[in-house]
RNA sequence: GGGCGAUUAGCUCAGUUGGCUAGAGCGCCUGCUUUACACGCAGGAAGUCACAGGUUCAAGUCCUGUAUCGCCCA
């Protein structure tokens, strides 16, 4: 060869001497076939040293004594050889990569047989009438090809990847992609339907016409005559036989794994016969599977659904991520770093697991899991995950809130409902929900899980529990006010139930139907429909009720939950106790204060308010403790501590001053001002506006403090 | 070697088309036997958004490069 070095990387290590095996390496393989090279093949099957396979001249001496020896035996003998014919000039280590068998985790030995193929690439005549002919735009792929079949959907908008970044892993396999090898020496698995025998070609032929129809067959010269290969047309069984009788032998390999899982999708639901499954259930909608095979499995399901049963099997693959352990490294049991999910049951319940994991369920490709041993009640010690800790707390929550409405539901009558005498709370609570089930149900359709369930947590437990529900334990102490907040509040259950159930369903079945007993009707009429139903399982989705929005009373609850969280972080701060109830006033724009003392209760209900007043004007009073909200300036009374009061406002100052000086540069900067969406920049001005009142407020208040007021 | 992802609070992660005083859960600190829930309630502290450039009035977000970790395919 006239330049080892620029046919082979491996010359680099060499002496000028290149050993060129082409039957025993692929890049040797490569060597070989540039150069037609002869392809000697110097093993028997099992790894020893033979004659028998197709190296022919072996027979010198040397070669004999090879003969027989294990492969790692004759690479030794070799070596020595060398040494006793004073032929070696050197042994050195260096590192390759051999790939070992995942099953012995013995090195593989490149071998060549014969194997059977699929042209992927080649036009499939029959075909090209439904899906058309000629050349996938910019590739070599024909659209009638197995390749072409599985491409063009893609294309053509009909197959789609979510996250969609993973198309361009398919489309590029398949548009470079080579003749699949379908031969696989294992012992499990379809037989690969191929019938040979050698013999005449004008025998074989003979034999051969007797079943034209039914057997597709080629006839193929070689030293000793001609061979017959034959697949036999499904139904045929009798055929088969009659092969076996005459000395017709199946071929002993079985098919790709892979091969016979692309037929899933159809052959699950009676392919080839037109069963009525077939017809409902075929195409499918939805792939739901793991990113690594995209290749394997996803593109052979399209090209085997498009040849067999004549469409894609399904419309949209969604990919999800790769559960990690916590120090990012894959799963594994050499590594005993997994989790059982029938232990995360144990350990935390079915619901609790599968909300964790759909609230982990973002569009990366690979998600952390921390892995914790844990002793169950039962006594064994067990690998889970302290994360579906989440999903337990989500699940107590939802249940005890549950266990909460359904007892203030008891007896609860629908005609009672009148929606002119619902109160804030309960037009804030609807709005919310209205917004929540927009919200989940656009995330649900973009298959989104984590959006969706984050909002879903959200109203639940930070709107429904937190606020709706406290307000209510008073609400349903009053005739007048019992059945309005029983209605809604079966309604808000009824629909968040709905909402949760993909991702908490055995829970929320089992709330549904309770709820069914206690309150069967949960329409708002006439404001929504909750359309009953046996099962949670089979109940309609929440519908769209975006006619229950009202910002007004979003605006109003958030001005008062302000207000509320002041008291109580005064009330914190000073170290006063829960059950001391306080005087508060507060002072702010008539606007607002009006929508404040319009929310007296609300107020005096969630902060331990006995006496409230709001105003424009309202001065402090003397030996009141002060704190300045984002619009309101809030006094309590009776709780003045100077140095406490100091600091806090010392450090608000810093923080406001900090994002005032922020919004000055911007609004001083003229690009700004210019160029910004006007929007933007009146959004700047009232908020330095604010700011720069609420300054004010903090420096007065620092100010008094200093003349000791 | 090629492709892809990640890097934001002590930990695990959100952060749409650039417009934030950067959020959540856990953990942490303070207080609570409040008649659904201590797997809970109320409040609080905590971040130089990996690094270096660039684009822009404006960058966690867009571009280029670097580093580290990881996955897939050769």
């Amino acid at each position: 060869m006239p330049d080892p070095e620029s046919e082979d990387e491996k010359a680099r290590f060499s002496t000028g001497f290149l050993k060129v095996t082409p039957a025993h390496d692929p890049d040797d393989w490569q060597i070989g076939q540039r150069h037609g090279l002869e392809i000697v093949n110097v093993m028997a099957p099992d790894g020893s040293i033979s004659d028998k396979h197709g190296w022919e001249d072996a027979d010198e001496p040397e070669a004999q004594s090879l003969l027989g020896m294990d492969r790692f035996e004759a690479r030794e003998a070799i070596v020595e050889w060398f040494r006793t014919e004073n032929l070696l000039e050197d042994v050195r280590q260096y590192v390759h990569e051999v790939g070992h068998s995942y099953r012995s985790h013995v090195p593989i030995e490149p071998y060549l047989s014969d194997q059977w193929y699929i042209a992927v690439k080649k036009p499939i005549e029959h075909l090209g009438e439904k899906f058309g002919q000629g050349l996938v735009e910019g590739t070599d792929v024909p659209v009638n090809s197995l390749a072409g079949l599985a491409l063009k959907p893609l294309l053509d908008g009909r197959l789609r990847f979510v996250p969609d970044r993973y198309a361009r892993t398919y489309q590029a396999w398949l548009e470079n992609l080579r003749d699949w090898p379908i031969s696989r020496q294992l012992w499990w698995g379809h037989r690969i339907p191929v019938w040979s025998k050698a013999g005449s070609e004008a025998q074989l032929r003979d034999e051969l016409s007797e079943f034209a129809d039914a057997v597709h067959s080629v006839t193929v010269d070689c030293e000793e005559g001609a061979v017959a290969y034959a697949s036999v047309g499904p139904g045929n069984e009798a055929i088969e036989q009659q092969f076996k009788a005459e000395d017709w032998t199946q071929d002993d390999d079985v098919l790709d794994t892979w091969f016979s899982s692309a037929l899933w999708p159809f052959s699950t639901l009676g392919w080839p016969d037109q069963t009525p499954e077939l017809k409902t259930f075929y195409p499918g909608n939805v792939l739901c599977t793991a990113r690594e095979i995209i290749t394997l499995w996803v593109s052979r399901m399209v090209m085997m659904g498009q040849y067999c049963a004549g469409d894609i099997p399904f419309g949209d693959v969604y990919i999800h991520a790769m559960i990690q352990d916590g120090q990012g490294r894959k799963m594994s049991k050499s590594l005993g770093n997994g989790i059982d999910p029938l232990v995360a049951i144990d350990s935390h319940g079915v619901d609790a697991m599968r909300f964790t994991l759909a609230s982990m369920a973002t569009d990366t490709q690979d998600i952390r899991m921390p892995v914790a041993a844990m002793t169950l009640p039962d006594g064994r010690t067990v690998n889970t995950s302290p994360k579906f800790d989440i999903g337990r707390n989500f699940c107590n929550k939802l249940w005890n809130a549950s266990r909460f409405a359904l007892m203030n539901l008891e007896g609860m009558d629908p005609a009672g409902f009148d929606p002119g005498k619902m109160d804030v709370t309960d037009r804030w609570i609807l709005s919310r929900l209205a917004e929540t089930i927009s919200e989940v149900t656009e995330s649900l359709e973009k298959f989104k899980y984590s959006e969706p369930l984050a909002d879903l947590y959200r109203f639940f437990w930070n709107d429904l529990c937190d606020w709706y529900l406290e307000w209510s334990k008073a609400r349903m102490q009053n005739v007048q006010a019992k059945p309005i907040v029983q209605s809604v509040l079966a309604f808000a259950l009824d629909q968040i139930l709905r909402l949760l159930h993909p991702f908490v369903p055995f829970i929320t079945e089992g709330i549904f139907q309770k709820l069914n007993e206690v309150a069967p009707e949960r329409d708002l009429e006439p404001l929504a429909e909750a359309r009953s139903s046996k099962s949670l399982a089979i109940a309609e989705w929440p519908r769209v009720i975006d006619s229950l929005r009202e910002p007004d009373a979003e605006k109003q609850i958030e001005i008062v939950q302000e207000l509320v969280r002041t008291v109580r972080d005064i009330r914190n701060n000073r170290n006063i106790p829960p059950k001391t109830p306080l005087v508060v006033s507060a002072r702010a724009r008539q606007e607002i204060a009006d929508i404040l003392n319009s929310s007296a209760e609300l107020i005096g209900r969630s902060a331990g308010v006995r006496e409230f007043q709001a105003g424009a004007n309202i001065e402090k009073p003397a030996n009141a403790a002060v704190a300045v909200a984002d619009a309101v300036e809030v006094y309590v009374h009776d709780a003045v501590d100077p140095q406490a009061e100091r600091l806090r406002f010392e450090k608000q100052k810093q923080q406001i001053e900090k994002a005032k000086s922020g919004i000055e540069a911007k609004l001083a900067n003229e690009d700004f001002v210019t160029k910004a969406k006007p929007q933007v920049v009146a959004q700047a001005k009232d908020k330095l506006a604010q700011l720069t009142e609420q300054l004010k407020t903090v420096d007065r208040h620092l100010s008094e403090l200093d003349n000791g007021r």
